[in-house]
DNA sequence: TCGACACATTCATATATTCGTATATTCTCA
DNA sequence: TGAGAATATACGAATATATGAATGTGTCGA
């Protein structure tokens, strides 16, 4: 068992596992926003905002662009995109079989 | 900005974000274990080991299959797998980029 | 029904996360 | 250089998570 390995993988979920976190790569996946329209489009404080952004640029995934005082942020992995969509597709599907073995009959 | 779906797609990677949980993970990926057998390869202790198979069923991560006294896990969804792998290779891209990002003339 | 084995749960404690408030920092432009 | 806009950081209180020790539950065989 390589415990390194492993505590890399969960450090980088812990990094996922987060509702606002969630929601700034929601906002990031169709390309880099500002701070500020993050800000806008998430409904998340600023200073709040700018804590998470700080973890997941910490952790590698998003990085950073300067122009003049306003800083970009994108989504540095597109793979991370595509986990995003297997985790939402996992999600659906253990909703479908939930509601499948909810006995339809009531019984 | 859909909070609950955020909130759902979190909570399903919280129970990933945890090492002893990868581990789980990482043993039951090519099929399924017993308690005891889990104990034995991850060295995680028994009554731990339960309580995060507990959180992880009661995400839908994992199922259950009783075979006499044993209590048989397995995977519930391969695409799980396949998120597990993804978050390997970003891992491994981003180490690579870290190791390419510092300047190899150590300048 | 009893004893033993495999697993689950409870509880208390230690540690980590989250988030608001206040304050810094960085940059632009006059 | 100074005001102001955009972003970042520090700190502390509330909350959540992780873990060991002790105990409970379910199953099998005698």
């Amino acid at each position: 068992m390589d415990r390194d390995f492993f505590c890399m993988h969960s450090d980088l979920c812990k990094t996922l596992a987060n509702d606002k976190r969630q929601m700034i790569l929601g906002a990031l996946r169709d390309g880099e926003l500002s701070v500020g329209e993050m800000a806008q489009s998430t409904g998340i404080p600023q200073a709040n905002l700018s804590q998470h952004l700080a973890t997941m640029r910490a952790r590698g995934v998003v990085l950073t662009r300067r122009d003049g005082h306003r800083v970009y942020y994108r989504i540095s992995n597109p793979k991370l995109i595509q986990a995003f969509d297997l985790i939402t597709e996992v999600m659906r599907e253990s909703m479908d079989e939930r509601l499948r073995t909810a006995d339809p009959d009531g019984a």
